[in-house]
RNA sequence: GCCGAAGUGGCUCAGGGGUAGAGCAAUUCACUCGUAAUGAAUAGGUCGUGGGUUCAAUUCCCACCUUCGGCUCCA
């Protein structure tokens, strides 16, 4: 989407260009070319494919952030066996190196040049063109595709490819569509570019939050349960010591805390409008022969705190938060690791106000999300979504809330971009995405304004004119979900914990079976300070005490023989830096005491981001 | 949910119509050790679940479950 915006961004006599790869190009005009370049090698992988199996149809092929894909519509699809073989003819035809060639036709003589190639889905693509849109193609050899360009200029630029794997997605993304088999691929002009990308490739799936959090035991899951993450004790420590982190940033920030329960009434959820509008969604139960259903999400729950008593202005804002544990049922397809679960903890707030306060309210979150974000270091994405065509209200009040939205992102010289139609049914909204692992966005922090729940719940306040006004809500999340958050978290700091976070944060690990007693002692005065610590007393070599601690990356390990014993000192070693010489337990522990109340992240102020 | 792939001891994986194997981890013993793996021994698996074919299934077939890569959807 965001390349496919790109390219129409493109001044109309450069789509007509054949790019000339050069390797002087950066920034966006490296950008431009790569993105022609891969589009390049998805007519590549297509040409491949038309000469191995003619019979395929073609649907369509562009780039995408990183590499290309073509979607193909053939009898059996195509499976991972079959990459290699068209990798080969790939080869040969880039190594054949046919001339690229663009040219246009006339409306009508395209559409009968399309009909004459018998591909259903490129006639379906030219009928759609607007009257006065120039029609172009593009050739090499015998394959001919229809395709606005740009692209490069000889079949053997494409230097170095793969095709990393097949999935199916539906035609036009709709799932009314016909299923047809993408196959998706990445090319670089240098093989070395190429291995470097797949090389990175690999480095992420290190850091698969999933993998790390069964190696570093954090949390599980089971087939009693899917999409239900369990977890485990030192998972547990994390996530309590990040909404420890939160709760306290919330009570600066002027927020209260509550709970609503897990099952409420069938009644509600239709007062709500959930029940028209979110019931797959949702889980049901029966209780004394009444429907209920549990909570996919807090707002109402909340609502109902709101009108448990009259409310003045004088109130207002009200910042009701509240870490809500909600469930969805979403579809089995979609379930990955912490990211993608059938129920988590938001951690929601709901902002009730007056019309005049939203500005404020608004830029106020958006600073505390920031200042979240920040403390770990996550770069982010703001998106402004719009009204959707199946919006409800006034439009009135929705060009307001997203002029107001937008002013605001504007004011603070955010950088956003503009999401049209993607808000939800009942307001409009800013979402946050952090990137994962692999460069997967995220949506974590959501900003909504909700038009429907004031009047749906009738809420009210009494203003200084002593007349009923209704209120503006506003719903948001920072973090997300916890166990979203937590899972970027893992892949972001590839599970070596900042300091203050680490589930385990000092180990201490004696040299031989003599110094048991001294390494005892140390470690009782580290817990008795507070500290996360664990003591490896085992009758094993220090080299393998070692080990298993940096594999475990826990932060410090504190090395003690009789050395130590004697000077009542530790040899410390840091989990990045190795070991960093000797320091008294005094000292040692000062230093870790700073280390825990500042929250120091030396990833968040690095400038190298791995 | 849909398309494709995969499920073998705690983990990573090999194998294959005649009821399974490696490395790491675990346990025990010996070594008493200075900054990323000491050695030896032992134990551990109804090969995801349920059917079917077969004299015989973990291996072949079918269904289901779960996981992985996508599509769709979303925190």
């Amino acid at each position: 989407m965001p390349d496919e915006a790109k390219r129409q961004h493109l001044p109309a006599e450069d789509k007509k260009e054949q790019v000339v790869m050069t390797t002087t190009a950066d920034g966006e005009k490296e950008d431009q070319d790569m993105h022609a370049f891969w589009h390049s090698s998805s007519h590549l992988l297509a040409h491949a494919v038309k000469r191995l199996f003619p019979e395929t149809k073609l649907a369509i092929g562009p780039a995408i952030e990183n590499g290309f894909y073509y979607d193909f519509d053939r009898e059996g699809g195509f499976t991972t066996e079959d990459l290699p073989v068209i990798e080969e003819e790939m080869k040969k035809i880039a190594k054949a190196n046919y001339r690229i060639e663009r040219f246009t036709l006339p409306r009508d003589e395209a559409i009968e040049y399309v009909k004459q190639q018998d591909e259903p889905y490129k006639l379906e693509m030219v009928l759609a063109l607007p009257e006065d849109e120039e029609i172009s193609f593009y050739k090499q050899e015998d394959f001919t595709d229809l395709c606005a360009g740009p692209h490069v200029r000889y079949t053997k630029q494409i230097k170095a490819f793969k095709l990393l794997s097949v999935s199916g997605a539906y035609w036009h993304g709709d799932e009314k569509n016909k299923m047809l088999t993408r196959i998706y691929g990445v090319s670089y002009p240098k093989k070395e570019q190429l291995d470097r990308y797949l090389k990175q490739l690999e480095e992420a799936k290190l850091r698969d939050h999933r993998k790390l959090g069964r190696e570093l035991e954090l949390f599980m899951t089971s087939e009693a349960g899917p999409g239900f993450p369990f977890f485990l004790p030192k998972g547990m420590v994390l996530r309590e010591l990040l909404v420890d982190y939160w709760k306290e940033l919330h009570r600066e920030a002027g927020y209260v805390l509550v709970s609503t329960p897990m099952i409420l009434s069938r009644s509600l959820w239709e007062e709500s409008g959930h029940w028209d509008h979110y019931k797959d969604n949702m889980y049901t139960v029966v209780i004394d022969e009444q429907d209920y259903a549990v909570k996919p999400m807090n707002c109402p729950g909340g609502m109902l705190i709101y009108k448990n008593k009259p409310h003045s202005y004088r109130d207002l804002p009200l910042r009701m938060g509240e870490l809500g544990l909600v469930h969805r049922h979403e579809k089995s397809g979609t379930l990955h690791g912490l990211m993608r679960v059938r129920a988590f903890t938001q951690d929601d707030a709901h902002i009730f106000m007056t019309p005049d306060q939203i500005e404020d309210e608004v830029s106020g979150i958006i600073r505390l999300i920031d200042r979240i974000y920040s403390a770990f270091g996550f770069k982010y994405r703001v998106e402004l979504s719009t009204r959707p065509e199946n919006s409800m209200g006034d439009i009135e009040d929705w060009n307001r809330a997203e002029s107001v939205l937008q002013k605001v992102l504007e004011d603070m010289g955010a950088d956003y971009r503009i999401n049209p139609g993607d808000g939800a049914f009942y307001g409009p909204k800013i979402d946050f995405h952090i990137e994962d692992a692999i460069g997967r966005g995220w949506q974590c922090g959501t900003i909504q304004l909700d038009f429907q729940m004031p009047q749906r719940f009738d809420l009210e306040y009494t203003g200084s004119d002593g007349a009923k006004h209704r209120p503006i809500v506003v719903h948001r999340t920072a973090l997300g979900a916890l166990e979203r958050f937590i899972a970027i978290l893992i892949e972001h700091y590839s599970g070596k914990f900042p300091f203050w976070l680490s589930p385990e944060q000092v180990r201490v690990l004696s040299i031989s079976q003599q110094n048991s007693a001294y390494a005892e002692e140390v470690f009782k005065r580290l817990r008795l300070e507070g500290f996360r610590a664990e003591l490896d007393v085992r009758d094993e070599k220090i080299g393998y005490k070692i080990r298993e601690a940096q594999l475990a990356k826990i932060p410090y390990m504190l090395v003690v023989g009789d050395r130590e014993a004697e000077e009542k000192t530790l040899s410390v070693r840091s989990r990045d830096e190795g070991n960093i010489g000797s320091l008294g337990i005094d000292a040692f522990i000062v230093k870790a005491h700073e280390l825990n109340t500042t929250r120091y992240d030396a990833a968040a102020v690095d400038t190298e981001d791995e």
